[in-house]
DNA sequence: CATAGTAATGTAATCGATTACAAAATAAAT
DNA sequence: ATTTATTTTGTAATCGATTACATTACTATG
């Protein structure tokens, strides 16, 4: 591959005015353009963005940290952001965590090493401490996943609100023996949910029973199916079900169908997230759709507008419950 | 964010002693190395890998194209890259294309740029013609999907093999009446599943229908539910249906269910690539796995090599049959 | 025609690392 | 003590771009 130097010989100029037709910046004479673009083209020349990187200090590369690319969660936001980067044109790197500490620093190395000029996490289980430290001297916005301290900007729906819109759902179509599957508490999202589960319970005068909170350390399928087959070996079952992630939810609609039981007759299910196989099971699930595209977009935004040194400020958006056959009679 | 020239003055030692440390390469003595490795940690410096880059012409970054991240498929895939990856001290970048030319230009320009070192598609929507281009002066691996005419080194199944088993397997069980739900047939996988349905019938003297083959246009759930609405309109319906990928046989399932119909008693249903909600409907699915993780392993080992100058053979690995719900009575 | 003013191009420093080669410091041998 | 060999360190070129500043080539004006 051709350098800017070669270029410049073989259309007889030098290489800054290569670079300024690159960048048509300046002025440059029609003619010589015309030869420095015939030299471009005959040489098929592509400038390298390491030198041109190293000398503007930026990569306009935008790392996206995610735990799991498996959880369908994440597609839309993706695309959010994704397409809001391109429009800014930067490029995203996604990188998936696997919520392993080791991986976590290669990418904020990344960052320091300024191979990406700034970050998205995703990451529930990423080391907040770390992150705080590294948004000293870069671009970090939480996206979804967020830290009460609200040092870093983020993005998220209201958790504790729409844990509330579910349950409350749950009791008004009858049910007053509500289960909570929830994910494990260190995460602030599992606790916001629980509150909002706490608060419709309270509101309506319903019993709030410790044995009906299930934590699964996980949020796969599998999780989902241990989850229920624990809540059916109870001796007072509960009559409706609010998981804290459509996965969980799915799993246990699974489990219930093993058990010859049928959703919403036998016990009423919703989760949470609208991931796209949530319409394929049966019965369809209800569950509460986070508005994940925009979510992405604003995201991406926040991040490129931090980068450009502009002040950013954290933002909830809005959810929306979606009632299907499994809360439907 | 400190340079070498600094860490080189603070230690009282030049640049080179300085990244001589950073490499320890040549023998510094204990004395000044203690010297350096003080001077890096007191002003915290983390060298620059563009710098580094630049000089070193590598970036020590994979690209990895894939057409979606929704779908469940790659995710194993992508396991398997990354951890080989690591393993070499290189990292992923994952890049989504939706099957949008422009993106993938963005990420051809990359490796062309020297901002990525090798790729590895997965993208059967690629723009072959343009692949094997930057095939010429880069290194690239085709995984999953590839192109007969062997130029780039490839890493996939044996899918007419796999196809016929599929198939054999659903004959073996009772069946006659075999409906295939391919995708659009200009992919090379769909042309060769295909084959290997026709193949199995043949040898088996059963009647191969065309109105029993229907062509997706993408591989969502909600084409497999067009594809089952279309085949249970026909006078004659099938009694058995081979879907080349697990969502769309999860569609099919999902209308059956919408029919009241139930799958093996009625229509017996055969998946392929056993993603992880392939256990979670019900019945659960039969399906053929590949295997995905060793697949990844296996391109980004070869990929490695090939990055490395060193001659690189396509490979096919074993596939497997994974019998479950859907087609046992 | 001389000269000022503008447009076009070139020169060379710079970004932050690596490394061949040169030079200095130390150790070993005579 | 001098020479030689070896270890350790420094100097400066290099990777491939951008850009401030200098210089040259034009144009216009009196």
């Amino acid at each position: 591959m051709a350098n800017i130097q070669e270029v410049a010989q073989k259309a007889g100029v030098s290489v800054a005015t290569v670079s300024r037709v690159l960048n048509n910046n300046s002025t440059v004479s029609p003619s010589t353009r015309l030869k420095v673009e015939n030299a471009i083209k005959e040489l098929n020349y592509e400038p390298s963005m390491l030198g041109r990187n190293l000398r503007n200090s930026e990569s306009r590369l935008l790392l996206v940290l995610i735990p799991s690319i498996s959880n369908p969660f994440y597609t839309e936001i993706i695309n959010g952001i994704q397409n809001t980067a391109i429009a800014h044109h930067y490029n995203i790197l996604l990188c998936e965590t696997n919520s392993n500490p080791e991986r976590e620093d290669i990418y904020f190395n990344m960052v320091k090493n300024k191979l990406a000029d700034g970050v998205i996490s995703m990451d529930p289980t990423v080391n907040m401490q770390k992150l705080i430290e590294l948004a000293e001297n870069h671009s970090i916005i939480l996206c979804s996943e967020y830290d009460e301290s609200n040092v870093i900007p983020y993005v998220s729906i209201d958790n504790e609100l729409a844990a509330y819109h579910a349950v409350k759902h749950l009791i008004k179509i009858g049910n007053e023996k509500i289960a909570l599957i929830n994910s494990d508490e260190k995460f602030l999202y599992a606790r916001q949910r629980r509150s909002g589960y706490e608060r419709a319970l309270a509101e309506f005068n319903l019993p709030l029973r410790k044995e009906w909170i299930y934590n699964t350390t996980q949020l796969d399928f599998q999780d989902g199916v241990q989850a229920m087959r624990m809540l059916l070996k109870l001796k007072e079952k509960p009559s409706a079900i609010f998981a804290v992630s459509d996965t969980l939810a799915i799993g246990a609609l699974k489990e219930m169908n093993a058990s010859g039981l049928k959703a919403p007759d036998d016990i009423a299910v919703v989760g949470f997230d609208n991931i796209s196989f949530s319409n394929m099971t049966n019965p369809t699930l209800t569950t509460v759709a986070q508005p994940m595209y925009k979510m992405g977009c604003t995201a991406a935004t926040m991040l490129i507008n931090s980068i450009h040194e502009n002040k950013v400020e954290s933002i909830l958006l809005d959810h929306e419950l979606i009632i299907r056959e499994s809360t439907m009679g």
